[in-house]
DNA sequence: TTGTACGCGTTATCAC
DNA sequence: GTGATAACGCGTACAA
């Protein structure tokens, strides 16, 4: 029976499923587009069945050159550890999918070189779009990694330009509300931690609305590498024991929700957790650290909410091959302080 | 001067870059494909400059339809949320970067019916292997789901079955050997907290790894979707009321990190954490709860090195076409109780 | 060293 | 309703 050639080697194509149905290739091509009300109930079931039977999976790379489209968008996401970048991801995934779009994500693995590589792929016209959260935080360099006529939307970092539609977060005026929060509740100090600030500019919108409340908060970087040095600790201790000489009350405000659970052990050791001299604050993302501190409050930002608006916004570009002109080149999405 | 017919619809071809350096296309892919030999210094340099100038990038799925191969590996991580899945993504992307392979993240978001759009996507023929931590735990219809031919390594499940390798890691023996462990600490008792086991071989292999030392562990299942719900935490109170009652010591073996994240707080506040007869041990990977908790003793798995040794596997498969019959089936990166 | 011409698997435009 | 057939952009014998 099995007396058809046996191509072991190749999958099987469109041509090879008309032969055995009988019919050209081009009825195929319109069976799989669901274009049914051009051709004959049994033509179809036919179709149908030989589709069943072989297993037939049509090679998107082919449709692809053909139709110059491929329905996948990249999303490039700064570091997948970070919870803030899984969550984006997944709203903005979720969104695609609504427009049969498929979300395809990329890791650059805070490494600039990783992030290079990452987008020399997604230049080779597979993808129709472009989410990113990038690294790389100047305008003209960026500009040069992206393909002209791909489709972008920036994510979480601000890059002062118009020519890419940017999705946001309130980084400066929530920290700023923040901070004056905790002054009226008469914290005359303030320390801040964060990893290296300097072109980062999530981080120095923070810094610079924390500063505009307490022009001399003490800022205290935690090398990446090794978040969990031991001098970090006793810097912090030694500005607490000289706040508490002096009788001050000091707040110390993490940039990053990592920071401050790896301070928390330390706090907790030396009993400063219930210190009402004390206060802790950061832009936090999970549900860890209300856990760990009921009574206290953290910034909470909306990944999920900023990924599925950049995943709406390019989901109409694409949509609507013309870019309207009127659309907000800027959108923020705020983080609460709660 | 540019008076070149200018197609702002469509990127450049290589045909384009052929006619603007006036030679044949075939030189440009050969140039594109580093074959200098075939070619004088000076056409290769004119060339250059053109692509330069032009900002031409191939476009790879032209390429894919050619040469049948995209070096694109499809890795599928069960939700991105964990971080042993992007642990694991990482250590894959490392060592497929090394063997010039790409490797792209598809999450599953922890729903079935994502990772079936996922496996439909990637078996578009545009995929050159998949590494898969799948949802689905049961070995005819995950088959049914992967095209045939396509090279694929099972990650962190064991479906019981040949056909494709697996890189997992030693549930059972390592769980065994913690319960054991406590067990001589004079732990008599053993509480098993967990999201819904059943179907899930992970799960189910610690547990009987953990019941084979404390076979009347209790197990408490929390509800995935309310995993901070007020009733667990009584049921863990009532059982540590009476176990004191009792005069019993008890063990909690929590088979996540962050389940014990979750009740930690709970202990914190009861002053449990320094309660002699009560322990915590748990799954762990990342570093909050050695912080938190610096005497305990967790469980730690090595995800980054399972994604390694999966796609070293993968890229040797890819690399001789050829499947070797003498490999291992089965391959265990042990985890570690310290 | 370089060019010609065909194939990769699909879509889409014509015909019939 | 259905079938030829020319694209899509690149790689690669085979010629020259």
């Amino acid at each position: 029976m099995a007396n058809e050639k046996s191509k072991t080697e190749h999958a099987i194509t469109i041509k090879e499923v008309a032969r055995l149905a009988g019919v050209s290739s081009a009825t195929i091509s319109r069976y799989l587009n669901g274009k049914m009300n051009r051709m004959s109930k049994e033509t179809a079931d036919k179709i149908e069945k030989i589709i069943q039977d072989t297993g037939f999976v049509a090679n998107a790379t082919a449709r692809q050159l053909s139709t110059r489209n491929s329905q996948l968008v990249a999303v490039v996401a700064a570091d997948i550890d970070d919870y803030f970048s899984t969550e984006f991801f997944k709203g903005a995934s979720s969104v695609l999918e609504q427009n049969n779009l498929t979300a395809i994500l990329f890791d650059s693995n805070s490494d600039k070189q990783r992030e290079l590589t990452n987008l020399k792929i997604i230049n080779h016209q597979v993808f129709d779009g472009l989410i990113i959260q990038p690294l790389i935080n100047n305008y003209p360099e960026l500009r040069s990694l992206i393909r002209k006529g791909l489709r972008t939307i920036i994510l979480d970092r601000d890059l002062h330009t118009n020519d890419w539609i940017t999705v946001e977060t309130n980084n400066q005026t929530v920290s700023q509300e923040t901070a004056a929060y905790f002054l009226r509740q008469q914290f005359t100090d303030c320390v801040v931690v964060s990893e290296a600030v300097a072109g980062i500019s999530t981080r120095e919108d923070r810094l610079a609305g924390i500063r505009s409340v307490y022009p001399e908060a003490q800022l205290i970087e935690i090398d990446n590498s090794r978040p969990f040095m031991k001098d970090n600790e006793k810097k912090v201790l030694d500005i607490i024991q000289a706040d508490q000489a002096a009788k001050r009350k000091t707040l110390f405000f993490f940039l990053k929700e990592r920071l401050l659970l790896s301070f928390f052990p330390t706090f907790l050791h030396q009993h400063l957790l219930t210190d009402s001299n004390i206060s802790m604050t950061a832009f936090s993302d999970t549900a860890i650290v209300e856990g760990l501190l009921p009574a206290s409050k953290m910034i909470k930002q909306n990944p999920f909410l900023m990924g599925a608006t950049a995943a709406e916004i390019l989901s109409n570009q694409l949509k609507n091959s013309a870019t309207k002109n009127d659309i907000k080149k800027h959108i923020v999405i705020p983080a609460e302080f709660r």
